[in-house]
DNA sequence: ATAATAAAAGATATTTTTATCTTTTATTAT
DNA sequence: ATAATAAAAGATAAAAATATCTTTTATTAT
């Protein structure tokens, strides 16, 4: 296990590769994302059911349709994505899994883990989809084998 | 999920709570953790007998009997526990799973990613469990509900 | 030696996550 | 209107993580 749940991990290659694919104005279908990020098909379709209802991509059934994103979805913070995924843990849980655990309370952890959780949160919230699409475009960055 | 398994986690406080307890020289049963840590006593007795094996404590069977641990198991990394239960992942996987990511071949999480990873491996691996336990010990840190 | 104690080990069960397969619905082009 | 396309939805399955219960082994005190 990462940091991550490994659906979340498709959500968000799947929305990198969407974001990339479509920049065009086309639409991608689901076999051809599942091919492009290296997911299992049916699995990422669910995956993408929930962020399409969640407003995170955009969807379009029938002939030339697929999925793509318009501008407002292509400016939310990654953060998006995993909350809509993993929810709200991984910002705000204890690294002890402990539930009472606080300022005022805090476990052997709580001040150490602080400081990780707000970079997480950083790093996700302060950065759109679209911001991390432009090294994708670029070829810097790749999702590919 | 958290940054940590289930799993991951009750072995961490298991081993601030028997660092904790065992200070004085003896010995703790895993009914007195279980109940101490708020886990479910058979499951942390397959932790226990998982972390005894890998020598991040000690155990004793018998009267008198129970785990304990002795000065080097307390100067151990909080990041041996992890590594014991976990594996490496979190401190050398891919923020999306990508097993090819590297300095070389970057995923667009990459860059952002490996500060993360470099601060929760600074953390595990730079403060010993004895280290934690101080605060536990001056009841700054609580591992109580 | 025997009984009591406590961890180790083994077996099984439950829950959650991940994965697959089938049917339905909406849309488009003919 | 009809056929083709592609996502949505539903049903089922497999794998992994978490949890529980029982039996065995080692140790201690009597």
């Amino acid at each position: 296990m990462g940091i991550f749940s490994k659906t979340c991990e498709y959500a968000m290659r799947s929305v990198f590769f969407i974001a990339h694919r479509t920049s065009d104005g086309k639409k991608v279908g689901i076999k051809e994302i599942s091919l492009g990020i290296d997911s299992p098909e049916h699995f990422l379709a669910k995956i993408l059911q929930s962020l399409s209802k969640q407003d995170i991509v955009k969807s379009a059934k029938g002939p030339n349709g697929g999925f793509y994103m318009d501008e407002a979805n292509l400016k939310r913070p990654l953060a998006d994505v995993v909350k809509a995924i993993d929810g709200r843990k991984i910002f705000t849980g204890c690294g002890l899994g402990l539930s009472y655990c606080s300022e005022i309370n805090p476990c052997p952890l709580h001040n150490d883990f602080k400081i990780i959780r707000e970079k997480i949160t950083k790093m996700l919230e302060e950065t759109s989809i679209e911001n991390f699409n432009e090294n994708l475009n670029l070829g810097i960055t790749s999702l590919k084998k």
